[in-house]
DNA sequence: ATAAATTTAATTGTACACAATACAATTTTG
DNA sequence: CAAAATTGTATTGTGTACAATTAAATTTAT
């Protein structure tokens, strides 16, 4: 490859993976507003989906997302009556975050989005599954 | 798969890629930090550097950014003096954004960083670039 | 036990990201 | 040619992202 190309935009794999990121969220941002949420949102009634309760802390590391990210989201969601945040008893910095019976009920909604967007791009899963399973090992590679 | 299953985090490709988005994003800014810039930033200067003029309206679309992200991004870089904005003679509504001395030279700098990524990540090339060729297809089914 | 270090969450400040809107210039149409 | 539609950029408002700092609680070390 010419030296000069090693800059050129085409060749820069972070820049498709970084609009990908985004023309994703924007397949997803109109079911999701049907709902009321935004794709970041979105994700954190995913994990409470799966698990009631968890603490902040766990729901950074799950997510990739910091504190400073997910402390303001989540009282969105709160203000919204989805979660609650709740301090633990035990020790009072450690904040529990966990779903209501609202949060609980959309999740009927949800579960039909992910068939919709599959639906909606034309591609055989067989490679998107491939895809995701290359995406992953280059998550681990750059987190050694 | 179990109809639960369709939920579950761990098998959402959009994630993966949302996550993966971020954290190549966060390889990157230690060096994109000693030239003073941020990755959108840096994006703009890649195209800048293989094309030292360029209309808002094909910056916006080569990027697929909207005019509402790049117009304060671009801001900051004419106040860094790195790039410059007029409008054309032509058209009053065009918005013509070129590159500077500063901006130019600064190319010497960039040059170095593709390497010191792929250094840092310890991945075969031809995967990273069988990856993109995806993420790229994947670009595509999604713009139908 | 108590001072120092550590852990954890919240806050602050800067910078995207994008929908919605506004506005000005140009092009199209009757 | 004048009204309507289109085009293109800027502005506004909401919502992430994340580094840096602050503050509070716990743990560790003496």
């Amino acid at each position: 490859m010419d030296q000069n190309d090693v800059l050129k935009l085409e060749n820069q794999l972070c820049f498709s993976i970084y609009a990908a990121s985004r023309a994703i969220t924007k397949v997803y941002r109109p079911f999701l507003e049907r709902l009321g949420i935004t794709y970041p949102q979105y994700l954190v009634m995913l994990v409470l989906w799966e698990k009631d309760k968890i603490t902040l802390k766990d729901l950074c590391k799950k997510l990739y997302l910091d504190s400073g990210t997910l402390t303001p989201l989540l009282k969105r969601l709160e203000t919204m009556d989805m979660v609650k945040r709740v301090r633990s008893s035990e020790d009072e910095r450690v904040l529990c975050v966990s779903i209501t019976d609202k949060g609980r009920n959309m999740k009927q909604e949800a579960i039909k989005i992910p068939e919709c967007i599959l639906g909606s791009l034309n591609t055989d899963v067989r490679a998107l599954a491939n895809l995701k399973n290359e995406v992953d090992q280059l998550l681990i590679d750059i987190n050694e």
